[in-house]
RNA sequence: GUGGCCGUAGCUCAGAUGGUUAGAGCGCCAGGUUGUGGCCCUGGAGGUCGGGGGUUCGAGUCCCCUCGGUCACCCCA
């Protein structure tokens, strides 16, 4: 025999709980298209050669390439590859069907993507994405950055999962922070900034000593440090701190311009200003981001890290067509957040999506049985019956497992009075009543909930 | 890719200095109750102690190799 497992890195889950997972996605699929973003969906499976054009070396290690058997027998390379994101599938999507899209493209995208990563606590190798993005052609005005806090915030308020705090930052601010404390060279910008990305994570000593192994006077990190371990408490503060940083950094003008633009417009969005803050060490690792940078956190669980991230950028697909394509987009790692959820027991089990079990315990009553059964159906209940009689505590015990509140029994008593016996598995309680009002019943015991 | 930690039942773990037939709790199955789930009681199934080799009269325990898992770094959702 073979043992049963999966590989580890992938999320597989039982059903109560997938009935959660579910509940979860919808709840972010409707706020999406509650603020009129359209659904695609791109292939699992790319050209590897399409798929591969925009990722450095890095990307690629973590790429799980696919090959027909067919093709793997004559020797040849795998010319396909699984998505590892969304937003690459994107590109190529709205450069190859650009004239038959309307602009700004505004499509949300909710499927599974593929990563070959050496697997950790949370981190998998098949995954859920749930991405928002705005595609504008040749521009894309900037109080599109404002519309998804505002997205984020409508998501994670119906999610139920407790307080959050929605971190923003622009790089373009950062690059030019960084330009006026002498580091002027991008690529070293890039350096520093990943550092300065850790520094909630490893604190200011050990940041500070990074950021001097990767080239920085010692001067200039204590006032990068100081300048980046800002959070605003409050719009007005956060407006106030982008022009001292305007007046103190002079290249830093246009970013800090840019965010308050941003950040004033987040405000007319009627984004609450508890619910999200400027946050000068939000870098965000990736070099394509070059305007506002998101990430979310759970104010009752930071431990859990970023639960939804994303930012601008000024050209997305510049490796599919000539046209120039710049965007703004977030995505939620649902997976992740599901997985961190469950271990902190904030989700769980749901009860199942089954309202109603008809029992049979005798072969006589099965017609009466299918008939009960049909009439639950008809009214719009969720409702299984059996087929075969079965011991009646046998038939109890697997509602109860299953998560089923009601029973209705029709044994030999209540077929020859025309009822039925509802009975309530969640309070342990029991009705007869005339067949031809269980509907009206068990709506009545439903809506009492 | 680099480094640390851990592998005993489906799960969580106990098995001191090597010593008879490897245990517990939870879970699972059956019965107690042929028309009443959960709670309780009784019984049962389930293990090549990750794998291979070695030391020994004797290895879950000691040694070597190997495989797997896991955590941190890196990177990210």
């Amino acid at each position: 025999m073979v043992t049963p497992r999966t590989m580890p890195g992938v999320l597989e889950l039982l059903p109560a709980e997938q009935v959660t997972f579910r509940r979860m996605l919808e709840t972010i699929r409707a706020a999406y298209e509650r603020f009129g973003f359209v659904e695609l969906e791109t292939p699992a499976i790319e050209l590897a050669e399409v798929l591969l054009t925009k990722t450095g070396g890095e990307t690629e290690r973590e790429v799980y390439f696919v090959q027909s058997t067919g093709a793997r027998e004559q020797g040849l390379e795998p010319d396909l590859a699984l998505r590892f994101d969304l937003t690459v599938p994107l590109a190529r999507y709205v450069a190859q069907h650009e004239q038959q899209l309307a602009f700004p493209f505004r499509r949300y995208q909710i499927q599974r993507v593929y990563r070959g990563e050496s697997p950790q606590r949370g981190r998998f190798r098949e995954f859920y994405q749930c991405d928002i993005d705005v595609i504008g052609r040749d521009d894309l005005d900037l109080r599109y950055d404002a519309e998804m806090p505002a997205v984020i915030h409508r998501v994670f308020t119906d999610l139920e999962i407790g307080p959050f705090t929605i971190r923003l930052n622009n790089r373009r601010l950062m690059r030019g922070l960084l330009s006026s404390l002498g580091v002027g060279d991008p690529s070293h910008q890039s350096a520093v900034l990943r550092e300065v990305d850790k520094l909630e994570k490893r604190g200011l000593d050990a940041t500070a000593t990074a950021l001097v192994d990767v080239g920085m006077a010692p001067a200039a990190v204590d006032r990068l440090l100081e300048t980046v371990s800002y959070r605003s408490s409050s719009l007005d503060d956060a407006l106030e701190t982008l022009d001292r940083l305007s007046a103190e950094f002079g290249d830093a003008a246009g970013g800090a311009a840019d965010q308050a633009t941003v950040l004033e417009a987040i405000a007319a969005f009627g984004v609450p200003e508890d619910a999200y803050a400027l946050d000068l060490s939000i870098a965000r690792g990736l070099d394509y981001y070059t305007g506002t940078v998101y990430e979310t956190v759970l104010d009752d669980h930071p431990g859990i890290g970023s639960v939804c991230s994303g930012g601008r950028y000024d050209d997305l697909a510049g490796y599919y067509t000539s046209s120039k394509l710049p965007g703004v987009g977030i995505s939620i790692g649902l997976t992740r957040l599901f997985y961190q959820l469950r271990e902190a027991g904030i989700v769980g089990a749901s009860p199942a999506v089954t309202q109603v079990l008809v029992t049979l315990m005798d072969p006589a009553g099965f017609a009466y049985a299918l008939e009960v059964g049909r009439r639950l159906r008809q009214a719009g209940i969720p409702t299984e019956t059996r087929p075969a009689p079965s011991r009646l505590g046998k038939q109890l015990k697997y509602a109860d497992r299953l998560g089923i509140r009601f029973a209705v029994i029709c044994g030999e008593d209540e077929r020859s009075r025309d009822t039925v016996t509802v009975r309530d598995l969640r309070h342990g309680n029991q009705d007869e009543v005339p067949r031809s009002d269980l509907v009206r019943h068990l709506r009545t015991l439903i809506d009492q909930e």
